[in-house]
DNA sequence: GTTTGTCAACCTACTAGTTGGTAGACTTCC
DNA sequence: GGAAGTCTACCAACTAGTAGGTTGACAAAC
């Protein structure tokens, strides 16, 4: 027997790298570590994903997915703008107790050791991300949930990289508590 | 003539050094490649700093030293604290414009694969600085110059992690300005 | 004032292990 | 039989780090 195979393993090689660049960044693993956590041979990882640059490629990519359909759940569930929000941060939360960073801001700061195409992916992703949180903040915005000033995009890039920023400081810290408060600050000052 | 040497070889090797870990992190850089950028072999550096771990753990206490010397020029100039928290964020600005990540911010992303002495390091500057940055918040809020809730060391922490994370959106977009204007807000807003 | 010894600062040449990646054989399922 | 998926067995390049030798500066001993 070769495998039984429950489950997918290209999904499965996904979750098992996706899970160690949130928590070691690109360049912080290697082919042998995911081998080593599915018991599988550097070899066959190759077969399904021939580089690390694709590999990491197709990561961005499924992350992207998941993450937006999120952010529709978010649409679909009721709430005003304000309850909109605070599930949105929730979602950096969430992955943050799970003891990692958001893929993309761990790729942020990789940023200038990727290949062109992850680059490319990585600010595709804040893009979609940025556009909903500001179409979320005009929203907000216009029913007089929310009071700022400027364009809602550039809100929505500053809270982006403040969230971001507050994760990883949270998590050298060992404390996400510390995430919570500096999101519950960003929330309550608009 | 052994040497012409002009400049001390071991600040020479940290100044190398800092560029690379503040461009591509702590992985992304090996000792070769400090040694081809000053012209030496592997062992000479090696000779310096017997270990990887001691240069980083070296490298984080001069950018400290550093660091808490410019917050001490900010002390010594005059201004309100407003004016003291714009010079603030400006160290951060000047950074960025240089094509650097904050160093602790690009190992605090990289601090799961950090030595311990490392990590302890890291922390230590986020303390200083965070205090700092602290005691000037409260010395604003006093002046009504700053109106805030809360501890002015949650604040400050909020803030760093605020600046830090616009600082790595900012450089993947390489668009610094992207930094200015999410600093601006936060500084608006107190 | 030359010999002698010490020292910092480098070098060449090497180690053991890891990196991403490949060739080709095998096995199982349709 | 052919495709899909896995394996063993490799490779060249790179990793941090080491062993041991060379160089020239400096200082004391003679």
């Amino acid at each position: 027997m070769p495998k039984p195979a429950p489950a997918d393993t290209p999904q499965r090689i996904l979750d098992i790298a996706e899970r160690l660049v949130q928590t070691r960044g690109f360049n912080g693993f290697s082919y042998a570590d995911i081998a080593e956590a599915l018991d599988v041979t550097k070899a066959s990882l190759h077969y399904h994903f021939p580089s690390k640059a694709e590999l990491g490629k197709r990561l961005i990519e499924r992350y992207e997915q998941t993450f937006l359909e999120a952010l529709k759940g978010i649409d679909a569930g009721g709430g005003d703008a304000r309850a909109r929000l605070k599930r949105y941060v929730r979602i950096y939360a969430d992955v943050l107790r799970d003891n990692r960073m958001c893929l993309c801001g761990m790729l942020a700061s990789d940023y200038t050791t990727l290949p062109t195409p992850m680059k490319e992916e990585v600010r595709h992703f804040f893009d979609r991300n940025e556009e909903w949180l500001a179409a979320l903040l005009e929203q907000g915005r216009k029913a007089g949930t929310f009071a700022f000033r400027g364009p809602a995009r550039e809100l929505a890039g500053s809270i982006v990289g403040s969230l971001e920023g507050a994760m990883m400081l949270a998590r050298s810290y060992g404390d996400p508590a510390r995430f919570d408060r500096a999101a519950e600050r960003l929330v309550g000052a608009l």
